[in-house]
DNA sequence: TTCAAATATGGAACCCGTTCCATATTGAGC
DNA sequence: GCTCAATATGGAACGGGTTCCATATTTGAA
């Protein structure tokens, strides 16, 4: 592979002008210009990026964690932080956790040896401690993680307020709710925890059903499914992320039951899934592409070292009310 | 940050021992091992990935094109692509090339820039001639570029005569088709022209509808299924990918027919999301995980400078048969 | 005891760019 | 014609590792 070394020897320059050249650096005249040019054509002659990175200390890639990048809603995220960190500048390094545990840690050591500028993660599976270890470039996505690694998170609270209200509009007594493992602190907790407390006041029953973190295979959500559908046949209302509270909507249409006359369903996030069911489904629509922008945005102020909120930026879910929330 | 040389100050050794220690190589006794490990940590050391990968020559980082990573289908293949890089020890780098058309060919000089170590491209955007002129590991996911380039793909002529008996064995007449535009050559028209040729010979009437590659988003997606409806409100049968075949599937239902009665569905893809649609539908299921462990198999023998079939890897579609398809 | 092989270690050279410093030349202003 | 600034250029030092070579010491077999 030619180097810079080769083109400065063909274009009969030393090495710190072909440098000028390729960065249109300090002073250069336009004959010598050419002649450097003319030097790298012909030696087909690119520049090593990792020589660059060596010295300037940086790669400019920013690694993404998710648990599953194939879970439509991550893969949402996905999606909006790469075309995000592409308009920054940045190239998007993935990372799903769900396999293995310790690929977490492994992807935070990359910040240590400097593979990647920074990372955004969205998963909940390591031990605080080992982040607070770490003085880079951190965001995470819906998820506390001490003092000193800014969030960027959505107003759950709000969320589960929205989901309960519409379910009170639509009177119904009897609710499976579908959530994430309490044990984990979590943001998204909020919004159940909100609905359920809405509803009880209200009189309602809620029945949870936790679902554990790192559990996104198809089986696994079948299962929980059918045992919240058989433990309570005679529930009327259903509140859960889309895939499950879908899910949970196939069963009961198979089982023989009416949506929205029987059950009414609503699903939290939103995602493209939810466009291709019938009968079509109200949802708490997640600021997806919101939370990208913001994450994306707290994460370059802190690789150039400008202001930046360390704390919580709530961005706001939208209710759409669809067909199966509709009363008579 | 610390560097090798501090450590090495610290434990009062040379670079190299350090070195050693930290890759054990080489050798070293047991009491410098000790001396050095001490330095190591009392300086927090962690070693410089950016200037090892200098030296080696390589960073251990492939990048994985798709048109849209929100897409389930793409969402999937990079799924089980990270899965499996990260199987073989590498890092997966993701690129939307929806946005802008040129991202493509900015992927394709991280490669000569020595920033990635090779490319797994599973988009249609870019001029093959940009992909002959890098002499560096790439690896083709269900396209065609040129004879150099290792291609892993469906047989989608199987997955065409696939859907084609079961739409037979329904005994449906009029049948709307989605596919990809036809101008761009990629291996899963076939699948298309086969089910079309197939259900012609037979005396059914398939009407074809292209969908631009590039144009994943959900509003383009519904305009064409509403038009497809519309202009022949007859049909009995549908076929497409999921997402098409589905969102078709609800517009019918919306307007009143019946699955499997009125219309059959086959969705070519069989995805997660036709998991919680209901009635439950039949699909070809496109063997992803398979995909991707080929495409890296592929890959990192290439890298390695290991044997490696050039030609495509014909991998099987399956049908799996559900209420959409039943007759009587 | 002797000598080759094994073990141990330091440090220079290298990977491939970028930047800075030293030096040279040109040109404008007086 | 002289001076200072602007322009131009080469090359050393540097970034932070790895490897190789030279040299020193220890071990084991004869």
């Amino acid at each position: 592979m030619a180097g810079i070394k080769d083109v400065a020897k063909i274009a009969h320059v030393g090495v710190g002008t072909v440098s000028r050249v390729i960065n249109n650096s300090g002073y250069t005249s336009e004959e010598t210009r050419e002649k450097v040019e003319k030097a790298m054509q012909q030696l087909r002659y690119t520049p090593n990026e990792l020589a660059r990175n060596l010295y300037r200390k940086r790669t400019g890639i920013i690694a993404v964690l998710v648990p599953d990048v194939g879970h439509p809603f991550f893969a949402q995220v996905v999606k909006y932080v790469e075309i995000e960190l592409n308009r920054y500048g940045y190239k998007t390094m993935i990372c799903n956790t769900t396999q293995k545990d310790n690929n977490e840690l492994e992807y935070l050591q990359m910040l240590e040896r400097r593979m990647v500028d920074g990372v955004i993660t969205g998963v909940h599976s390591l031990d605080i401690h080992e982040y607070l270890q770490i003085e880079k470039p951190i965001v995470a996505l819906d998820r506390y993680i001490g003092n000193t690694i800014p969030v960027v998170s959505v107003d759950h609270k709000k969320g589960g307020q929205l989901a309960a209200e519409e379910m009170l509009r639509t009177g119904s007594r009897i609710i499976i709710q579908f959530q994430g493992a309490s044990k984990v602190e979590s943001p998204s907790l909020d919004r159940h925890i909100e609905f359920e407390k809405i509803m009880t006041e209200h009189g309602i029953t809620v029945y949870s059903y936790e679902m554990e973190w790192n559990r996104l295979d198809t089986n696994y959500s079948a299962e929980l499914v059918n045992k919240a559908y058989m433990d309570h046949p005679e529930a009327d209302g259903v509140f859960g992320t889309d895939l499950l509270a879908l899910e949970y909507m196939k069963k009961a249409l198979i089982e023989g039951k009416k949506v929205p006359e029987d059950l009414k369903v609503i699903c939290y996030d939103g995602t493209y899934i939810t466009n291709v069911v019938y009968p079509e489904v109200t949802v708490i629509r997640q600021p997806i592409e919101e939370l990208a922008k913001e994450s994306v945005r707290l994460m370059n102020n802190m690789i150039n070292g400008k202001l930046y909120e360390i704390r919580i930026i709530s961005l706001q879910p939208e209710l759409i009310r669809r067909r199966s929330t509709q009363c008579d």
